[in-house]
DNA sequence: CGACACATGTAACACGTTACATGATTTG
DNA sequence: CAAATCATGTAACGTGTTACATGTGTCG
């Protein structure tokens, strides 16, 4: 495929949810290249479009993908996780406020997503589909974790304030 | 703080889990110091330290960091997902398998968070275990996930197979 | 004709991350 | 004394991302 049509496709499967920016299919196609891993197939054609083709390299590499598991993020960067981590020993925050507040905004764009589940339906496109679906479990797994905090949290009050300003740290 | 500290206290806590490359600390502090949300006071003291304190447009982003939610990736960036949705559209890919592989790895991860986890109970650092357990839910409802996805598509086998080479793109 | 879709590309930035350089101080 | 720890910092890279530059073809 060429550039501009690898994007038109992206966008039709995703129902112009999820945009992408054009610029990005050319700088990612010319890393890919540099990589080897993709090959332009002969020159720019009469409509000045350059086509590429996948190497055997960039098939290697695609095996590999699938064949290799996805390491759940070690060291985890989950910012809501660290969010109210810091809430919960940051003094003067009002962690009970920090859950609520996350906890509507995931319930509607839970609601967003199930919209979005609906139209995809009757697109029926199964790879989109399932990218949904996902962040579907995702969402509910959050509100699911937000609550446990939520009791967690006030069964056992902050475990004693901490002394912030003294404290020798090192050693 | 100072540089080092922050990292001692960060290793400390984390109990040398999650690395930490001390070179981070002083580029993050270099980047906080250059958009004015952190300042270094005074000089270096006698031992060579350099302490830094947080500043008023600091503690505003705290403030505004904490009062607004985490908007769940959008576009979504779920490499899983994506994964298992090129799966099911790449010809010649045993989606099955990738499923199995992607469970057993989340599982045994799951064995080691629960390790961590019981670690971390002892030391009682209640930051680190709120980021553990959320790390321990968000591998359980990866494998229901999983589980879902299985079902899901040994039910509906592939919609048909797709033609690749011809298909007129864009337009 | 002027606007819009098609089509390609480049320059630039921020951020996370690492490897390396440099010294002072402690400790076996 | 040598090795380890404490402590700071810089140069560099790769990637995701955007804004911009440029040109062709189509259509109301």
């Amino acid at each position: 495929m060429y550039g501009y049509q690898l994007r038109s496709e992206f966008e039709a499967s995703t129902g112009s949810t999820w945009p992408l920016n054009v610029g990005q299919v050319y700088t990612t196609l010319a890393r890919l290249e540099r990589d080897g891993l993709v090959e332009p197939v002969g020159e720019s054609d009469a409509e000045g479009r350059v086509t590429y083709r996948i190497t055997d390299a960039g098939r290697a590499e695609v095996a590999g993908w699938f064949a290799t598991p996805v390491n759940g993020e070690s060291p985890p960067r989950d910012e809501l996780a660290i969010k109210l981590a810091m809430a919960l020993t940051t003094p003067g925050v009002d962690t009970h406020r920090v859950i609520q507040t996350q906890r509507t905004a995931t319930l509607r764009s839970l609601q967003d997503l199930t919209r979005l589940k609906a139209r995809a339906d009757e697109q029926a496109d199964a790879a989109w589909l399932l990218v949904l679906e996902s962040m579907i479990f995702k969402a509910e797994a959050e509100v699911r974790w937000l609550d446990y905090c939520e009791v967690r949290i006030t069964a056992a009050p902050p475990p004693a304030p901490v002394e912030l300003p003294s404290k020798e740290v090192v050693r």
